[in-house]
DNA sequence: GTCGCGATAGTCT
DNA sequence: GACTATCGCGACA
């Protein structure tokens, strides 16, 4: 069973590592997590529940473990995880990982053989992730988070934001190095 | 390898 | 009416 408990940065960077598994489409894919994003609901001018529920974030305010998936720049697909007590509003965004399973659906989803899961859009389409799954459980629903651990030597490196014009001090940018 | 730029539409002011 | 939690391509080095 997954552990969402503590801290949201906390718990992005432990969810480094972490495998992100669906099967649609009658084809199994799965990555490991390499790069998240932490968002601090109601405290965080760049989150997206800073100003309160929307139709749009909905599902941010439900318990830790389900699935916001919102469309970004108008045409792609992002996923969160929502971390914390129902209505905190916290979530870790899933920015990229590397492919670790059903690779060719990945490759023909992604209309190519490179670059397909090294960003929160390309992660959404190799996945098949879309806004029907919005709102779902991580637990038990179409697509599964699952605990895991990097590989011997990788390291974890923290920066800003990325696309993020507020509160850039922030480092709450996770990314995994081998 | 890095940099600049256009596409595109839902969401909120 | 403005603003994005982005991507892919082409130019350059």
């Amino acid at each position: 069973m997954i552990d969402l408990s503590g801290d949201v940065l906390d718990v992005a960077r432990r969810m480094l590592g972490w495998r992100v598994t669906t099967v649609l489409d009658g084809e199994p894919t799965a990555v490991m997590l390499t790069e998240v994003e932490a968002y601090r609901g109601d405290q965080d001018p760049a989150s997206h529940a800073y100003r309160g529920r929307t139709r749009r974030n909905a599902s941010m305010f439900g318990e830790a473990g389900t699935l916001y998936v919102y469309r970004s720049y108008g045409i792609h697909w992002c996923m969160n995880v929502v971390v914390g007590a129902p209505g905190t509003a916290h979530a870790v965004l899933m920015r990229g990982g590397i492919p670790v399973d059903g690779q060719d659906a990945m490759e023909r989803r992604r209309g190519r053989e490179d670059h397909i899961t090294d960003g929160p859009g390309k992660l959404c389409q190799a996945l098949a992730v879309t806004g029907a799954h919005d709102g779902t459980s991580l637990r038990d629903g179409p697509v599964r988070l699952t605990p895991a651990t990097l590989p011997p030597g990788w390291t974890i490196e923290a920066t800003p934001r990325i696309g993020i014009a507020k509160a850039t001090h922030r480092h709450w940018r996770l990314v995994a190095l081998p």
